[in-house]
DNA sequence: ATTTATGCAAATCGTTTGCAAACCT
DNA sequence: AGGTTTGCAAACGATTTGCATAAAT
């Protein structure tokens, strides 16, 4: 009854066994959940979602699955922990629309050649000082279309 | 002994009133040290740095600094809140180089016309989703100069 | 059989809050 | 005096952790 493709659970499964990990059926429910919600869940979305899982499993999961590079934690003011797959799994590079009525945190993606610009720019702005990028992460902070009215 | 710009505590101060707030000196305090210190900080960094400042009313403070639109909380993936004074009234729109080896946050900037495609490119991405954007916030994840070696 | 994962409850720690004393105006 | 701010210590709440049991290899 799988939801999602089985490549991706074969990607987490090979990203797991390079860090000495097992992909236990609490972990691949973990997967599943977060590859059908199309925005990040917070600790209190999942357990909802999902039966069979405990809190402290989840916590200790998905950090887990984060040391691994499965699982990426995303922060904003509020005070959850949110979380959503690695893009480089789901091949599907993107930014958050933060609402700050709601705390809800939604996908969006950029153009692509406006995507490569920025990335060219960030790059060479942050080398002049030293600094070496990894990763950007923009958001955009605002109000969503159910809060607007 | 000011060691910021007068108009700065005269701005400050309006807005203060604005939200029906005085201007203590505890208040001036924390406004003197986020001045002077180039990057976003920390509770603990702010208590180091100031004595006669107490932890609960830095909090408070800093919560009401922010309520009034003087001070801007960043959020990371460590677990510190950070606090800088608000873009607007620093004039000064910058981004973060958040290291993740050290945790420390320093400001940068970016070329202005690039920041300007930015902005309309993301304005219009995000309206046709029906997101209202108020701010962005673009953050470069990566290892600082300190931590390279 | 030995190692690893889980569930529960307790601990942790940054942050918030209640209350009495100090401070304005 | 009347209302606000402060400092201290206690409370809070998301997350982490210890430990005994269950599952996997």
């Amino acid at each position: 009854m799988a939801v999602v493709a089985a490549e991706l659970h074969d990607a987490v499964e090979v990203r797991l066994a390079d860090d000495d990990q097992r992909y236990t059926s609490g972990r691949r429910a973990l997967v599943e959940l977060l590859a059908v919600a199309h925005r990040p869940l917070t600790v209190a979305e999942v357990l909802e979602r999902a039966d069979g899982l405990t809190q402290s499993s989840v916590y200790r999961n998905l950090s887990l699955l984060e040391h691994a590079g499965v699982v990426h934690r995303v922060v904003t003011e509020d005070e959850f922990a949110r979380f959503e797959l690695a893009e480089d799994l789901t091949g599907h590079h993107h930014h958050h629309l933060v609402c700050s009525s709601c705390g809800t945190v939604d996908d969006f993606t950029l153009d692509a050649s406006l995507e490569e610009a920025l990335d060219d720019a960030l790059a060479s702005a942050a080398s002049t000082v030293g600094f070496e990028v990894r990763q950007h992460r923009l958001d955009l902070v605002g109000t969503c279309r159910r809060c607007r009215r």
